[in-house]
DNA sequence: AAATATTTTAACCTTATAGTCAAGTTGCTA
DNA sequence: TAGCAACTTGACTATAAGGTTAAAATATTT
């Protein structure tokens, strides 16, 4: 009964200051590695002098997890549950366009996420061993329901969420890129649709859904 | 004269020692990030000693431009011209073909490159600037001339070539995450081809060439 | 075989950085 | 308003890492 009390009180600048430092952290930790972000650059970027992060976190390896842990909540929050009732066609719309929501929104997340997972995954492999295993698991299911049921065609549903996954990742990971061979400055606004239409379009009939 | 003569004689040894350092530098970026590889740790791997890795490299950032332009020749080798005169299907039934045999053969390259852009693309900037848009823009006016053809859907190229790098990137670059998700040590030969099948398969009906 | 070029390596130096500490300041509670 | 807790911050320390040097060993050429 304390310690919400405490928490809640106590919150007042520590969330203030923590929410500042990890959004700092996670632009540096994306911009130089995990290595190569110093706590002297993060502080520079929070506009905070560096013993004060670390006052907030312990060490560095702790402003990792948090940022971390700020990924996997965002991912948590954007990314709606299927219905199952709704048939194929409208769960992967919407499962598309939530993916490219998050990915045109929240690059840095998408970001991080990859970049760990390049790496080996270190911080996360128990994360994809159970969370991320047994969400796919499901959704993998429920496609394979739809296929045997004849309402799409039949392709390997893990292989699918896969695909649905790298695509719509792509244009925040490789938003550089993107950009630059399309010779575009940044993202504006019809960008986001276009994308989501295009992958909709591209994929419902790819699998046998138009 | 001199230059070529000379350069085929130093070559023996310093070649070997080259090469076993590039891929030793490779694995230990991809793990460690550019900073987080140390120059030490790149000579424990390659079985050398430090000093001697310095020897062929005059500092680290010049062991990471070796490992770069060693990915890119992967690239450039890797992926076989587009034939204007074999029509949409086979084109791209070849390039997920020769894409995907990249990511089974050579994640690390894959890996390596994909962590470059997601940091900003501080080293290949230049390269997605004239090389890789001048590829891509020649791609893109293939397809849409296929399209204005009719002779596949109306689907915008440079998004379609997104969609397959992305796609078949994917099993390089979140080869540990794929794994784990399916409950699977590692790669086998026929995971390559079934990967390729289902790729070609829902790209090509996404495409309406099926 | 002598002379020259290349390669190997230990020891050393310098700098950058994670983390500590202690002294001060601000904010909250009774 | 007094006292306690939370916060702020400059100065300091230890260590790790990039890079240098010089001398020895090995290859290569003539």
């Amino acid at each position: 009964m304390n310690e919400v009390k405490k928490e809640s009180k106590q919150g007042k600048i520590r969330a203030q200051s923590e929410a500042k430092i990890i959004e700092a952290a996670q632009e540096e930790f994306i911009l130089q590695g995990y290595k190569g972000a110093t706590v002297q650059s993060i502080a520079d970027r929070a506009g905070l002098p560096k013993a004060n992060i670390l006052y907030y976190f312990k060490n560095k390896e702790n402003i990792y997890h948090a940022v971390l842990e700020h990924t996997l909540d965002t991912w948590d929050k954007g990314i709606g549950d299927i219905d199952p009732d709704q048939g194929p066609k409208i769960a992967i719309e919407k499962f598309i366009a939530s993916k490219v929501r998050m990915s045109f929104q929240h690059p840095s997340s998408s970001k991080i996420y990859a970049m760990e997972i390049i790496q080996g995954a270190q911080h996360l492999k128990e994360f994809a061993r159970t969370y991320l295993r047994k969400w796919v698991r499901e959704k993998a299911a429920l496609f394979q329901h739809w296929i045997d049921n004849g309402e799409m065609v039949d392709v390997d549903p893990y292989k699918l969420i896969f695909l649905i996954w790298s695509t719509t990742q792509h244009y925040a990971d490789f938003e550089i890129q993107v950009l630059t061979v399309m010779n575009r400055a940044e993202y504006e606004e019809e960008d986001q649709e276009q994308v989501t239409a295009f992958l909709t379009d591209i994929i419902l009939r790819g699998c046998g859904l138009k």
